[in-house]
DNA sequence: GTCTATACGAAGATAGAC
DNA sequence: GTCTATCTTCGTATAGAC
């Protein structure tokens, strides 16, 4: 449920202030959204204290949601490259669904994908926070084609079926906390894979 | 762009107050999402009445907003319904993301799916919210599946690939955005289209 | 680095007149 | 049905002390 050991600066110490206020803004952004997560919420969360709110995030709100996207992304790639030792892509796209419904399931569907969440509700004039949102994005993809490539499949056909994989998941994820089943997760995972094994036999 | 004549009561008149807000709201609430879209702004923007607001509206934002995801809804049926004529899932998903690209293209990248925008934003405490949004999903979901269903796909299999097509067209729609870009759902609707045609195919 | 207090603005909702 | 005014709540951000 993302509550891992946030990547501290250098050695490993205790996770300072800011590092938790960010895991906890990722944390409640997913569940609340991100005008529906104020500073407070992050403060009481993370139990980092008010007063160093603006010298940890000069930037704002914003700061801290950009580092809250980024640190989200990075876990995601983490759960995919951990899966992806054996270079089976299947294994990854099972990891990956097997991982989201984990989160929805222990947050009784309350939780969705920060990420998203970010790009749905983020202002234009907020193009920072768009950016970030797209660097993640990108991250994945690349994750996803990599494996993809290094089985074979075309470049072009690798781009487009790790396109779908993402883009297929959040949306069931999205589907999912809304009709509060596993069922679209499940439905989604079987014909990505699906396509997957076609993909990979036809290579 | 969703700018199409609202359904009035029973007869042809011009749209009344009522009927232009929710559809206001609805465009607005794909741009700028839920909490981002004020009272303020939808009366801007449909030229209603300030003063009327709760009259047409006595449960507040939330009966406005569950109104317009309704609404939303019911504007995507058509659309599928109309391209499901001559009852061919693949022209459907067409159809489909051709509608999703000129909303994406026509509106620069701005907005996005209102049903996803409320479905991520809404509150816990706001469950009608999270009804009607899973009311609109199951109502795409039924006309994706009979037209699946008519063409001898199984049941099981129709009921998995209409989710998977609402999964990972919202989802690519989300990621359009991001990027700015409609090839996500280029992309998407190509890797959809195999694997329809596999699945009439082997029906 | 962290605290308190406060300024400032936005938005939902209500009351009561017309 | 529609208007204006106002109440209330809340959230971001800033200022200045410790």
């Amino acid at each position: 449920m993302m509550q891992v050991i946030v990547a501290t600066r250098r050695t490993s110490q205790r996770p300072s202030s800011r590092d938790r206020m960010v895991a906890s803004a990722a944390m409640l952004i997913r569940e609340k959204g991100l005008t529906g997560t104020s500073f407070g919420d992050v403060i009481e969360h993370s139990g980092a204290p008010r007063g160093s709110i603006y010298h940890h995030f000069p930037g704002g709100k914003t700061q801290l949601v950009e580092d809250a996207v980024r640190y989200a992304g990075e876990y995601i790639v983490g759960t995919i490259d951990r899966a992806a030792e054996d270079g089976d892509p299947v294994k990854v796209l099972r990891a990956f669904t097997a991982a989201w419904r984990r989160v929805l399931e222990d947050s009784d569907f309350r939780a969705g994908c920060p990420v998203v969440a970010v790009a749905v509700e983020a202002h234009e004039d907020e193009s920072t926070l768009t950016a970030a949102v797209s660097d993640v994005f990108a991250r994945w993809h690349e994750s996803l084609v990599g494996l993809l490539r290094a089985r074979s499949v075309s470049e072009a056909r690798s781009r487009r079926l790790a396109t779908t994989m993402v883009a297929a998941i959040e949306g069931a994820v999205v589907l999912c906390r809304a009709t509060r089943s596993v069922q679209p997760l499940n439905d989604v995972g079987r014909e990505l894979e699906t396509l997957l094994d076609e993909a990979l036999a036809s290579a």
